[in-house]
DNA sequence: GCCGTTTTCGGCCCGACTGTTTTCAGTCG
């Protein structure tokens, strides 16, 4: 959502300008504005279209003035009183806020007092040795600029989840080992399962912190120490991601757990019910403040915390501060789908084409990774460089399938495999594969590889033609984004939910780390509309049936249970959620 | 500037670490 994002990036800004002048509160506001626009479904000019002023103060954290403001900017894409921040201050805050360790009152310092507007200019300022003679600067603060530029230079800041977890869990399996280390959980954005993340966080507990910390800043990999202390350090490893380690008492893990898995957004709302409740909240854990002092009423787990504030136990992949608060206290969670629920996965790929092995060899593997069944869904011939099949090819797959079928059966192993496609949707919404064949097939998926630039209109009516199809099952990865490196093609999502809606199309969850498509704001959609969805590895190869767990990650961020997921039932069962 | 399960006015999350300082402001999560 472009429009929304640039919305966001000036009230981010302006909430550095009233920082820099001290402003208190003003900024929390603005900030928290700027986060709830950013995460917005809809294009936020849709919803002023539709409803007018009154509509945009029904967001939450925007008020009169804010509408006002968003209002200004929608009609002629600029707002007055940004201008006027900027004309005051006139440096590229959308750049310098990202530089590490320059916060707003560093900014305002270095433009008064050395005319730098840009990270240009600040490099030079630093390389001349300029910013150390600075009243409140010194050496080192002019050094952490330095090497701070520098990996702005070479970095885009976010890590895709399926590249940090192998690295992260890589390093709690050695401070494991450690002696005197009691817990080691992964927090943060991580435990929250969110499709990329900024930093990595890491919690121990133990009553011996030292030689832990020691080990956590000097193990290999570290390029460098941002800080370090007895609770808590933070690294920046070689691969440029940040880590944090925290420390706690054994007694206090569960607030701390809580703490530091997040959101922000949802650790701010959970302490403002503490201090309703007259209680505190902080990571060492909830605490009943009276006359005599302090006094611990829960932290050793983060159930007992949830209790105490009056709420259900909240999933991480849920904790956004996106109404999930108020389910718990409604005693209306959802329960989620379980990583270990599903029976079995709707996309596979073999040799046949793009895939590197056998269907044997891949029924095999999906069997040893718990799984009753899988459909065979290679490429059709419109992908000519995957070799994809035609008409003639696939009936021959199809009677090797049931070959394999027989010889496993006859091994032992007890897994089924189902005979399908991953059938181009062509630029008009006709099918690669005519009707004829397709009707033989136990599951039809259909995706769309090409013309990924069709108006919006048209690609959307491109999609609902072939959901029209009573021989399509299945829509595979609906939007077609690749994770920072392809954006959705333009697409009425509302509408093609509609339609699976009507047509009983079951929605595709690719699990596949850079897909991740649907995501979990359209998954909650999906929800809501009583469309199924299936989560599918897309395994080329036999190694990515565990992305099924990133699949169902984003399941769970969706607010999805077993019964919103096709492949979460026995195969029988599954058999009768798709089209007759 | 926003918001309401004590409020339409008076509140607004909480603590660790760093660097430049001699007691703390700034930044971060």
């Amino acid at each position: 959502m472009v429009f929304n994002n640039s919305l966001a990036e000036i009230f981010h800004e302006i909430a550095e300008y009233l920082d820099m002048d001290n402003i208190p509160f003003k900024p929390r506001a603005y900030e928290k504005a700027a986060e709830i626009i950013e995460s917005l479904e809809g294009d936020i000019s849709e919803i002023y279209k539709k409803g007018g002023l009154k509509s945009l103060e029904e967001i939450p954290g925007v008020g009169v003035s804010m509408a006002e403001k968003i209002e200004e900017f929608i009609k002629t894409g600029k707002i007055k009183y940004f201008e006027g921040l900027k004309k005051k201050i006139p440096v590229d805050m959308s750049e310098l806020r990202k530089v590490e360790g320059l916060g707003p009152q560093s900014i305002k310092k270095l433009y008064e007092k050395l005319k730098i507007k840009n990270v240009g200019e600040l490099e030079k300022a630093a390389q001349k040795g300029k910013i150390r003679e600075l009243e409140g600067f010194g050496k080192k603060s002019e050094e952490k600029i330095l090497k701070s530029l520098e990996f702005l230079k070479k970095s885009s800041g976010r890590f895709l989840l399926g590249s940090v977890i192998p690295e992260i869990e890589d390093i709690t399996e050695h401070i494991k080992k450690l002696k005197g280390v009691g817990k080691v959980t992964i927090a943060g954005s991580i435990r929250r399962m969110k499709e990329t993340v900024g930093d990595a966080d890491i919690l121990v507990t133990s009553k011996k912190p030292e030689p832990i910390m020691n080990y956590f800043v000097n193990m290999p990999g570290v390029m460098k120490v941002i800080s370090s202390g007895e609770t808590k350090s933070a690294i920046k490893l070689k691969s440029g991601l940040n880590v944090d380690l925290r420390i706690v008492p054994e007694e206090s893990y569960g607030a701390a757990l809580n703490y530091f898995t997040g959101s922000k957004a949802h650790n701010i709302a959970l302490r403002e019910i503490a201090i309703k409740k007259g209680l505190k909240l902080n990571e060492y854990g909830l605490f009943k403040i009276s006359g005599r002092g302090e006094k611990m009423v829960a932290g050793k787990t983060e159930q007992e915390i949830y209790k105490a504030l009056g709420l259900d136990y909240i999933e991480p992949e849920l904790r956004e501060n996106t109404g999930e608060i108020e389910l718990a206290r409604e005693k209306n969670l959802p329960k989620l789908v379980g990583y270990s629920d599903l029976k079995g996965d709707l996309q596979v790929q073999t040799e046949w084409t793009d895939g590197s092995d056998s269907i044997e060899t891949m029924a095999r593997e999906a069997s040893k990774n718990g799984l009753e069944y899988i459909v065979i869904t290679d490429h059709t011939k419109r992908l000519a460089m995957t070799h994809g099949l035609d008409e003639k090819t696939i009936l021959k797959q199809m009677s090797e399938i049931d070959k394999v079928n027989k010889k496993l059966k006859s091994s032992g192993i007890k897994i089924t495999v189902l005979k399908g496609s991953e059938c181009d949707i062509l630029k008009d919404g006709s099918l690669d594969l005519p009707d004829s064949v397709l009707s033989k097939l136990d599951v039809v998926g259909a995706s769309v590889h090409s013309y990924f630039n069709l108006s919006r209109e048209e690609q959307t009516e491109r999609i609902k033609k072939a959901m029209q199809n009573k021989n399509v099952d299945i829509i595979f990865h609906p939007t077609g984004r690749v994770i920072q490196k392809r954006e959705a093609y333009d697409v009425d999502m509302d509408e093609l939910i509609k339609t699976a809606q009507k047509t009983g199309t079951v929605m595709e969850i690719d699990a596949y780390p850079e897909r991740l498509d649907l995501k979990d704001e359209y998954i909650r959609k999906c929800v809501s509309a009583g469309v199924k969805m299936s989560i599918d590895s897309d395994a080329h190869s036999p190694a990515h049936f565990p992305y099924l767990k990133y699949g169902l990650a984003e399941a769970r961020r969706g607010f999805a249970e077993k019964k919103d997921i096709v492949n979460a039932w026995p195969l029988e069962k599954m058999k009768t959620m798709l089209k007759k």
